[in-house]
DNA sequence: CAGACGTATTGACAGATGTCGATGCGTCCT
DNA sequence: AGGACGCATCGACATCTGTCAATACGTCTG
């Protein structure tokens, strides 16, 4: 996955080797997109509703509302969602239903640990 | 925390009630907050690195080379992940210290689990 | 004290992004 | 067939954001 970087020692002062031993460029595009995605106030709620719904699907009408966007706005949202592989869309007669992906959870669950590797809650 | 509310069926055609029953916009804008600092590439890396440190800190000038970036662009990055709670700052002498912060975990689960309440990983 | 060095701040600029109105495309109902 | 309705796309615009060079601030070392 990650090219694994050789260790050199410069020890100047206080910058030890510049090992980095964090993620490499592609791997981190790929964390920050999956992080893009849920970066947006809209975003958020929009998921959110769709994830508290009893049969947990939403058609774009029913999120304008409750947003306050317009319905274009709402439907450029959950275009970037389900290209972030969050939401899923599937078309039933005229309506369009989201749906939070059956991925979403894990995807996100290891974009965060991708990043905090092994930062324990609390511990130190 | 979000206020749950009950749910009523109206059944026009698509559209069910507006109950919405997300986050509301204050709790979507924190919850955002802390993503929008991990939607960078940039700061994804700087904290990989930083995570992956053997003493768990990291100063400015072990960061600049790793990602190819300014000085002055990794100390904006570094103070955008501070004012997010993701690290915290420790001068020492000349040098300023980051490390992840004791509750960075905590925080970003806290946003993962606002947002995605009751996703089940790979059930549904 | 004076210089060197690490970091933060400022100013500027290009590119990305959120938002809307207008419009086009598909589907349903009469 | 024709109209109504839901959704996506397009074009435009204002704002946000990432980046750098220049500069200012603090701290250590001669």
């Amino acid at each position: 996955m990650t090219t694994l970087l050789p260790i050199a020692a410069t020890t100047g002062g206080c910058c030890g080797p510049a090992e980095a031993g964090g993620l490499d460029a592609d791997a981190a595009r790929d964390v920050a997109a999956t992080f893009k995605a849920l970066a947006d106030p809209a975003r958020v709620r929009l998921l959110s509703i769709i994830a508290a719904r009893p049969d947990g699907e939403a058609c774009v009408c029913d999120l304008t509302d409750p947003l306050g966007l317009s319905q274009p706005t709402v439907s450029h949202h959950m275009s970037t969602l389900a290209r972030a592989g969050l939401v899923t869309r599937e078309q039933r007669g005229k309506w369009a239903y989201y749906a939070v992906a059956p991925g979403a959870r894990d995807l996100v669950d290891g974009a965060v640990r991708a990043v905090l590797a092994d930062a324990p809650a609390v511990a130190r």
